[in-house]
DNA sequence: AATACGGGGTC
DNA sequence: GACCCAGTATT
């Protein structure tokens, strides 16, 4: 196989050069812009993180000016785009640039990796693409190409899998280009190597892609395992008094850490009645009497491991509620997409409120 | 070694 | 409905 890796380099980077999508962080080499360009592209289609870039590149010139900025600000833009734990680690991790680097990435693989939120892959796509450093790339895209091209069934996602394909793909790094081989690894699998009808009539490695050969294709990549979701019913007060109503910052472990909602009743597995939620938060919040106005209808909000169904209750209180004592936020509804929201609230909030 | 963590697109 | 996406941190 070895003797192979210099054509397959080659081909790879002919195929890249003359196919590549033109994207704005492929006009720079600036190690700020590409850990921009990373962090928001991880677990995320380049269609859906290129506007957000945009909005960051355009705000935060630089490392520093991102340290800088207010972490509830940072959320605000990141807002609808996911994984909300990248950006509060982004903030984290500019803050370190500036500290330990003096507002300067690291050239340096093993100081990349300590950064908040870098992980190999980001680490080795800083580094390979901002300073031209010899370290192969290996996500979703190289994962596929690779198991492929080598009909290798190890599991990508188990822990053996992810040893594997990385030493593969180290051992066929390009080392004179190592930012153009990388990207055209992953540019092959989002463009022509992918996940189902994949082209391989297109594909510049063909000739040596062992799966294509043997007729096998769509036997990989091999995943050892599928995830389930459970269901989550989740019943939303937006309150009202005197013109305003209570929400609050998502604390603690789960999901939305730092985004806003409004106070709420949360049952997993069985469906919870609005007399019983009302009842419940009523109590929590020593809320007293109130009317029911609307109950909305159900909102079903699909994530990677959790359905929720939500039905947003809106209520007119009689006397304010203790926001020192629950930790809440009076807000005016206007005000509401001022804060960070999740989708779902963000939907209520266009459908019902604005 | 598994699991949690979003949202949107595709088939 | 199942799978996937320029993965990482935590358990």
């Amino acid at each position: 196989m070895k003797k192979f890796h210099t054509i397959i380099q080659k081909q790879l980077l002919r195929w890249y050069d003359a196919n590549k999508r033109d994207m704005p962080w492929r006009q720079t080499n600036d190690a700020y812009k590409i850990w921009l360009s990373e962090i928001i592209l991880q677990q995320t289609r380049v269609e859906q993180g290129l506007p957000y870039y945009n909005k960051f590149v355009n705000k935060y010139k630089n490392v520093k000016a991102f340290a800088n900025a207010n972490e509830s600000e940072i959320l605000k833009l990141w807002q609808g785009l996911g994984y909300y734990s990248r950006a509060r680690n982004m903030h984290a991790a500019a803050h370190q640039v500036v500290e330990w680097h003096n507002g300067i990435f690291p050239a340096n693989y093993d100081e990349l990796l300590k950064l908040k939120g870098v992980g190999e892959y980001t680490a080795s796509a800083i580094a390979s693409i901002a300073y031209g450093l010899p370290h192969a790339v290996c996500d979703g895209n190289v994962f596929r190409v690779l198991s492929r091209l080598n009909a290798n069934d190890t599991p990508i996602n188990s822990t053996e899998g992810k040893k594997v394909f990385f030493h593969l793909a180290q051992s066929l790094l390009n080392h004179q280009f190592p930012s153009q081989h990388n990207q055209a690894m992953m540019e092959l699998g989002a463009l022509v190597c992918k996940p189902t009808n994949p082209l391989c009539g297109q594909c510049p490695i063909n000739t040596f892609c062992v799966a294509h050969q043997k007729n096998t294709i769509d036997k990989f990549p091999v995943k050892s395992k599928k995830q389930k979701s459970t269901v989550i019913y989740l019943h939303y007060f937006v309150f009202e008094y005197k013109g305003h109503t209570y929400m609050q910052t998502r604390k603690g472990k789960g999901i939305w850490q730092g985004l806003h909602d409004f106070p709420h009743v949360e049952y997993t597995g069985k469906e919870i009645s609005p007399e019983q939620s009302i009842q419940r938060i009523q109590h929590t919040l020593a809320i007293g009497k109130m009317d029911v106005i609307k109950i909305s209808q159900e909102y079903k909000h699909i994530l990677t491991h959790r359905i929720i169904i939500a039905k947003f209750i809106q209520c007119t209180l009689h006397k304010p509620i203790d926001t020192k004592k629950y930790s809440l936020i009076k807000i005016k509804k206007a005000e509401i997409n001022k804060l960070s929201l999740p989708r779902l609230i963000e939907k209520y909030y266009i459908k019902e409120l604005q």
